[in-house]
DNA sequence: TGGACGATGTCAGTCGCTGACATCACCGAC
DNA sequence: GTCGGTGATGTCAGCGACTGACATCGTCCA
């Protein structure tokens, strides 16, 4: 509902009733809990797509590259998808960002996302641990790509690729790896 | 509370209510919010100190140790630290996972361990961003290693070091690392 | 026409959580 | 020893999120 998203930004998050959201769309309170499962959902409404996307992307890379690159590329793939539509995430972002209760529904769907992308490499024959190691170091890197992307530039798959890149420099640092 | 960690496991998480906790610890449904936040903060009590340890392990570490080592040192700290407590921790985890609404609040828990962990890297010089990805890094590892812990290994330090292992094998794939 | 079905409204109730105020035990100053 | 302060607890009233049960209504299809 962009009810819902008008009064948090308005008035703030909790400072909003569900029978102001509902009234505002033109709806009972009991309707709006059948369309969302709680208060908070209504900010999360398409992170279902957000996670078919990755894993659709997991699933059709090459049989060839290795998990990081699978999930670097299907990150990317999710990033593309988002891309024009920056200022929503914004806005969305700093409602989030201002309610703790938000946050933490955020990081569930992100962890939600995080398992599904795991299950998506198992499918491709990854091993169990390496499959949930990699597909937290995609989460993180989206997570890290994201906050690029809403505070610094306007190009998020580029955030992504730059997160890659710092992931790897993480492990080639200062003392050459082997004299 | 152990009021609180005993009636979660006899009639589950849901279906106790705080007067339920209150009643069996001898006080005031009010004096319960005194203690805790929330229903959920019960389950989180030691998170704090667990925060402290990995903070402070970043902090004491040798200078020339790059951000990899330093979190994934600290992460193995933590672990050593919550060693002695396996059987708690698998109740714990095991009411966790059984309860959503516990997930999210576990989930922000690691995350404010993240960010604290990030900032402990950045007052060692670490950039920004590194520090943000490596601090993700270490988050990622102790989880996997978490469940690693409670499923297979009971040697929880060893299961971070086997999760770090993991992790650098991601990095050099396929490919023989050295013939 | 009628009947099945899905979306919505209505109502009552439970539970998490909070603010305001009272009570009480303990403890140091006088 | 008493007084006043302080911190922990109890009491009470109330708001808001969420749910279950039942009624209503529109639509579409036989």
């Amino acid at each position: 509902m962009l009810a819902a998203l008008a009064l948090y930004t308005e008035r703030g998050y909790e400072q909003t009733t569900v029978a102001d959201i509902a009234q505002r769309a033109g709806v009972t309170e009991r309707t709006f809990f059948r369309h969302f499962a709680d208060k908070r959902e209504v900010l999360f409404d398409g992170s279902g797509a957000l996670q078919e996307t990755v894993v659709a992307a997991i699933a059709a890379a090459p049989a060839s590259d290795g998990p990081l690159d699978v999930v670097g590329a299907a990150m990317e793939r999710a990033a593309v998808a988002m891309q024009d539509r920056r200022d929503f995430a914004r806005q969305r972002a700093a409602i989030i960002a201002a309610t703790p209760s938000l946050h933490e529904r955020e990081l569930l769907k992100l962890a939600t996302l995080g398992t599904a992308a795991a299950a998506a490499l198992r499918d491709r024959g990854v091993p169990p641990v390496a499959a949930a190691l990699a597909a937290e170091l995609g989460v993180a890197v989206f997570k890290v790509a994201f906050e690029q992307w809403i505070t610094d530039s306007p190009d998020f798959p580029a955030c992504i690729r730059a997160a890659l890149a710092e992931l790897s420099a993480l492990h080639t640092p200062s003392p050459a790896p082997r004299p």
